[in-house]
DNA sequence: CAGCTCATGTGAAAGGCTTTTACATGAGCC
DNA sequence: GGCTCATGTAAAAGCCTTTCACATGAGCTG
């Protein structure tokens, strides 16, 4: 045989390794291999080295698998966008750019749960705790919105803090979504996403009024500016 | 037997009925119904009324009727937003605006188009005559940032024309792929996607320097501005 | 109009995947 | 030591995809 812990390495568990821990980490390469349409529940059982009805001890289908990936990348990508968000530190502006960049590096990085996330075709408001997992990792970039619709300069009108956040969580959606894979890329693009986002989000934050050069916030004396590639945010303009 | 042109209107075509149309319909139902994974090639042979067989006669496999989905999808997308934006009138930002409410459109009333085309995990670029077919459509959102572009006031930095496009497709792409979508809809919010849209290309358009306040434009002396829902672009801010 | 030919369909079969069901096995507890 | 229940296996049903040899009839040819 070829299996019994050749990958997996101590062993603990039941009967022969977790096989729920190791079915997930089977499908997670699976899916960020051949995206969550190609990946089969066969597969990953056939990687986990158990028969292919093995799987079904531990979810209830194919589908249910996929809802746990999910669950678990809501809970990564609320951590990263946390972490991205620092609170607002060391400004709101500095901040909230970051939280941008989080979202891009998070569906770079783990194609497999971005997928299981936004592609796999999932009724996420079906499933009331993926929908939680999925409300809370929303709550970062609201929360961030809250404090930067606190900041926004009175007289301009301005729309609620929740919009403000559904307006950043559709840009950094959809330049992740169509630029933003890393084997996926549906596109050549003479900048990065990094980049397309970064100025998109600048052009909008201008637009409520938030003073327009690097650093257009509350409290601007930290270190030398993260540099911007050159050229001013978007490049040479020719 | 329960085919043979049951649906089918007038017929013609060779051997039974002209089965690749047929197909395509079929699978656009399909998709339309079930979404783009979930669409069986032959479901739509039943549905045509042919053996499980008869496609391989006009398409390769699966993903080849799929990707003729997706470019017949690109025409009508292209088609659409052309129409859309009739050549910037009767002003550039009026038109412009008109564009991303016809993304959404789109959207909502094309769904499997939609999925067929940006869901399906096609390797589009890998396809040169898909490939094609979505450059086009995205050469008008292009051509209209240009016209907007020279539009923009100078005085201020702004980006290069290509970068605004593709500003607007990724906002427009997200607030369709998040909330657009009249089934898959993820999310309830307290607004359509169209007032998202419209209040953050508004927003985005004002941090490039237009004048804020409705039709912030080359040419205002239309007939009734297209009345904003109550309250002005966002709603009350309450 | 007979006949030929080729596009278009059919039937059957191989190979996979999903999911269910009856049966096996061994871990942990008395 | 023996019981019991979770965890796996084997087998089977049902569906899908794809291929291959064969059928059929539409339209051209003479």
């Amino acid at each position: 045989m070829s299996w019994r812990k050749d990958q997996g390495r101590s062993e603990r568990g039941y009967h022969h390794g977790n096989l729920k821990e190791a079915l997930l980490q089977a499908a997670l390469g699976l899916i960020a291999e051949k995206g969550a349409a190609g990946f089969t529940f066969a597969d990953a059982a056939r990687m986990a080295g158990v028969s292919p009805a093995a799987p079904y001890r531990h979810f209830r289908d194919r589908d249910e698998l996929l809802s746990s990936i999910a669950q678990r990348g809501f809970e990564q990508f609320e951590a990263l966008l946390t972490q991205a968000w620092d609170d607002g530190r060391p400004d709101t502006v500095t901040a909230f750019e970051r939280v941008g960049k989080a979202y891009l590096a998070f569906a770079r990085n783990e194609p497999a749960f971005y997928s299981a996330m936004f592609e796999s075709g999932l009724p996420v408001d079906a499933n009331p705790t993926l929908m939680a997992a999925s409300e809370r990792a929303f709550a970062i970039i609201r929360a961030a919105a809250e404090r930067l619709a606190a900041l926004a300069p009175p007289g301009m009108p301005r729309p609620p803090a929740l919009m403000m956040a559904l307006h950043i969580w559709s840009m950094s959606h959809g330049v992740a979504s169509l630029f933003g894979r890393g084997d996926a890329a549906r596109r050549k693009l003479p900048m990065s996403p990094e980049e397309l986002l970064e100025a998109e989000v600048l052009i909008y934050l201008r637009g409520l009024g938030f003073p327009t050069d690097r650093r257009p916030s509350d409290q601007k004396q930290s270190g030398p500016p993260p540099v911007p590639p050159a050229g001013g945010p978007w490049g040479t303009p020719k």
